[in-house]
DNA sequence: TATGAATGAGAGTTCATTCAT
DNA sequence: GATGAATGAACTCTCATTCAT
């Protein structure tokens, strides 16, 4: 009674002000990138001072790698969530190729591409952001290899090889979500959607009608 | 008179200090990114002052633009010089795809994609890097159009939308040269080049073996 | 009643916490020095919050000030302690000597010097300090006049002028312990006390062996 | 003629401005001390942007060890320009000892003793710092060891101990300078003076009259 | 009494840019 | 054309101090 919520976001309340700031950072981070982010920005956006950032996070670099992490878990949170209802592996494939090429219809992806763009562009020269970036990578792959397995067991795929899959699509999705993250008028989101659904149903080989 | 030079490079010869600085500015940018990338690192690498470099580009954001460019013209102008004595299309798409996938077996490529990802990462923020971006990337489908429609004609492939199978492959290309530039133990570059002209074979229909 | 004590030490137990306080920023002064003594690392030492070491004291100049008197406190009790039960007053100035080039054979005089040294360093800047010091440099002089009378009641020093010595001496002291404190390899301890021994002889008339 | 300057201060005039900074820090380390000089007091005081004195000395640190080395030169320089030309060990000796207890009547000599007194108690937590006082005042006893030799050479001294002489003597001048420096009533700066004098005299067997 | 959270006021340092020479 | 010197405007990080609880 006295401590006021239900259980179940115990922990989301004791780092209530980190989870804001951290918020906070990846809101800024994706509207202007790592390199023009400023932990006044931050402070600002979370309404706060920029000491009370430093009181939390200690550096701005630490900053900005815990909100890079927020990116990917909420990425992934939100992914399983949309994915784990979903029972044939053909839609669930649909709704990876959705997930990465309209993330616009979805409010709560943001602008994920935009720090994704950003993280592989510090992870050149940076071998610390190389290793998440590669974690986070080879995660998807693993997404995707799932999937594909899933389809390959209930015969709606072909049983080709799962890895030269993954990697084809995971490269595929991503070339095509760069074009749609920077507005390509050539590959508008619903282009690289039809693109990529053709090249899944032709490596694959399940039917599909754009 | 005495460096007069015969017709030929005159162009280059008036701005033998700028592309000296561009030069460096390049190498620079595709070591360190562009948020990194000082006026002083540029003007060391260059061996001169950065009032110098001030001189001769006024602003930063000018110099890194012009050096963006620079990039660009020396990747096509390589890469034409790289298709342009291949006569069959498949040869000359293969050539493309080891341009993308294998450029460290090519000095002169440098670091070339270290410096396409930050500008996608730019390009997501700034609407004139964007802008660049667009021309580039257009540029590049077009490139694989004209060898496709080659292909076409010569009967080497099968005849698909063109605009699809170039949406289709850049993005292909693109995600693995990502993968290829960062390094990823999953996606060697050897590896990314089969798979890239295994989609290849698949989409055009022409038979290719690894 | 449990915590009630036996009348004797009533004030300490009264500031049983400030003490504890003023004991822990004593430690850290004599380890950094005044001006990288930070209020956090009190708080740290004494196991304690920052914040209540600023209801004890209000400011952290207040805290510093209370610790250099404390400071004093401490060396004049277990001088007087140490000086106390020795009966002739050549004995007894040997022990002073003693006091002052031999501070670490005595664990309870810590790193008394090095706080002596950053006072004088303060006082030169900052009048209040100057109070304090000049008080407690004065204290130490009458120090050395008490038992410079005693020996000259005691027919164990001659009869010279008790300011002049005890100016000379307490300059000879003061510089002896610089060097000590500061571990100069020329003016080791032992060293420093011959001198010192061997000038107060010469000054007051008393025979000294090595 | 170009070159304006009659030769002889060349290498004051290529770091004019280095040496204008260092002038500048040494004033306000004198009157602050050096935990309290900032940047912009060494800039303010210079009359140019803290800017500028980064550009000259990169770090505080180093602007601060640069400091310490001129009050050092500026020290001796001054010192043996008043003692050179000096015949007579015992007039040079007692030069010596107005140079430490009457600093303020040469205005050459700044606020000399607040910079050394700064020196010891920073090195009493700071290597550094300390390596840099020992040869200091290993320098000064050295001084004092050659006016003694020398006064022992012309029979103007006794054949006592030199190291110990030098020792004592230096312990009690610094200690003396150290109350002067800090004004204290009880010991002022002729007082100071005469002490010094008596107890050289008695130490080195010359006769002196107050 | 005790603390965690919060902040304002700096401090050192960086860096693009300017300017006199 | 070329540079060293100079600066203003940031930006990160520190720290004494305050306040609600």
């Amino acid at each position: 009674m006295t401590t006021s919520d239900p259980a179940g976001a115990p922990a989301d309340d004791l780092d209530d002000r980190r989870s804001q700031i951290l918020r906070a950072a990846l809101d800024v981070i994706s509207h202007r990138g790592y390199s023009d982010t400023r932990v006044a920005d931050v402070a600002l956006r979370a309404g706060i001072s920029p000491a009370l950032v430093m009181y939390y996070f200690q550096t701005k670099d630490r900053l900005l790698a815990e909100a890079t992490r927020l990116a990917e878990d909420l990425w992934y949170q939100h992914g399983n969530r949309r994915l784990e209802a979903i029972p044939s592996a053909t839609a669930r494939l649909e709704e990876l190729v959705r997930l990465t090429c309209l993330p616009q219809d979805d409010p709560a992806l943001g602008e994920s591409w935009a720090v994704w763009l950003d993280l592989w562009a510090q992870a050149v020269h940076w071998p610390e952001v190389a290793a998440v970036r590669e974690e986070f990578d080879e995660h998807w792959r693993e997404t995707i290899r799932s999937v594909v397995r899933d389809g390959q067991a209930s015969d709606e795929f072909q049983l080709v090889d799962v890895d030269d899959v993954a990697i084809s699509l995971s490269a595929v999705l991503d070339g095509l979500a760069i074009q749609v993250a920077l507005r390509d008028p050539v590959v508008t989101a619903h282009r690289a959607f039809d693109v990529a659904m053709m090249l899944a149903a032709r490596l694959l080989g399940f039917s599909w009608r754009a």
